[in-house]
This record gives structure tokens, C-alpha cells and sequence, in this order.
DNA sequence: CAAAATAGTGCGCTATACTGCACTTTGGTA
DNA sequence: TACCAAAGTGCAGTATAGCGCACTATTTTG
């Protein structure tokens, strides 16, 4: 799964669950403006930041080996 | 899946694979001594990072729900 | 359409991820 | 035990992730 559609499904999820990038910043303790950096599809987020966003929106990242 | 976790798997996958810490760097791209760090538990990599070592793992991140 | 809410962008600063280099430590082997 | 390959650590420099602030653009709602 490359940056991009984990960014997408992110963004999906989020929407699907009606929460504003504000609420996700408030939720998850990320900084609104890199919240919005990374929906926005800019820069290399770090595993922590990534999974505080995924934490809020009840999903999780996974490592697995590619079948 | 919290970084410690993702770690162990990565190293021990790696191990197994019979790849040394220099043979991820050169195959990954990814700096020797980052590798390193990684996998001594210090730091929180970015996605990039990551995701070079486990593609040449035969590895993958995945964002899915919580189940 | 007007107003409000939400999303996206530019700027500049701080913290830290990434890196190479050099050295030490550890584990396996002769 | 001596040797060697692999792993782990300290340091310092560069690149960039994370951040707040202020603003603009877009979408939603009345």
C-alpha cells in the first residue's frame, strides 16, 4: 500500500465517520496543519504521527507479507 | 499494530531471510545506520523509510479497521 | 445568494528523522 | 582464546516532519 492510498482511505474513513480535520487534530493530538499537509497529500509522515490518526478513526497499520 | 510490534516482525523476517543489516541498506536504499537505529527500537521512522525496508522484505503496510 | 463551516496554502520556526563516520560490543567459529 | 562478521552506539551535520498563525478557497447550509 503506497503513501497515497492510505491517504485516501484516511480521508474516506474520516468522512464516512463525519469528522472535520479539526475534531481529528483535537482527537488524535496532531497538529491541525500537519493534518492537513497530509490530507492535502504533502510530505513522508512518521509511523507515530500516522498512527494517532489511524488510533482516532478506529483503524490501524499493519505489516504483513505481500501474498 | 504499535512500532515495537512492527519491529519485531521486520526483524524477524529479515532473519529469517538471512539479510544482514548492511544488505537492507544497500537493497532499500535506506541508510545503514537508520536501519540501525530502527531496529534498536530508537526513533519513529517516517512511512518512506518503512516502507522501502519492507517492500525488500517481500513485506507491506496496510491501513485497514480495527477489528 | 450570503454566511458559516470546512478545507487548503504560505511562511517561518523548532524538533527530529536521516545520514556517514568511527568506534564498541556481541555472537559465532576455528 | 583469537578472529571475524554482524550488530549496536555516539557524534555532528543536513533535510524535513510537525507545528502555529494568518490567509485564501471551497463547500455546505439557511
Amino acid at each position: 500500500m503506497h503513501i497515497e492510498e492510505l491517504i485516501k482511505i484516511l480521508k474516506n474513513r474520516r468522512t464516512e465517520l463525519g469528522v472535520t480535520l479539526e475534531n481529528l487534530a483535537d482527537l488524535s493530538g496532531v497538529g491541525l496543519r500537519t493534518i492537513k499537509g497530509i490530507e492535502s497529500g504533502k510530505g513522508n509522515p512518521t509511523f507515530g504521527t500516522l498512527s494517532r490518526i489511524a488510533d482516532v478513526l478506529g483503524m490501524e497499520i499493519k505489516l504483513s507479507i505481500k501474498q
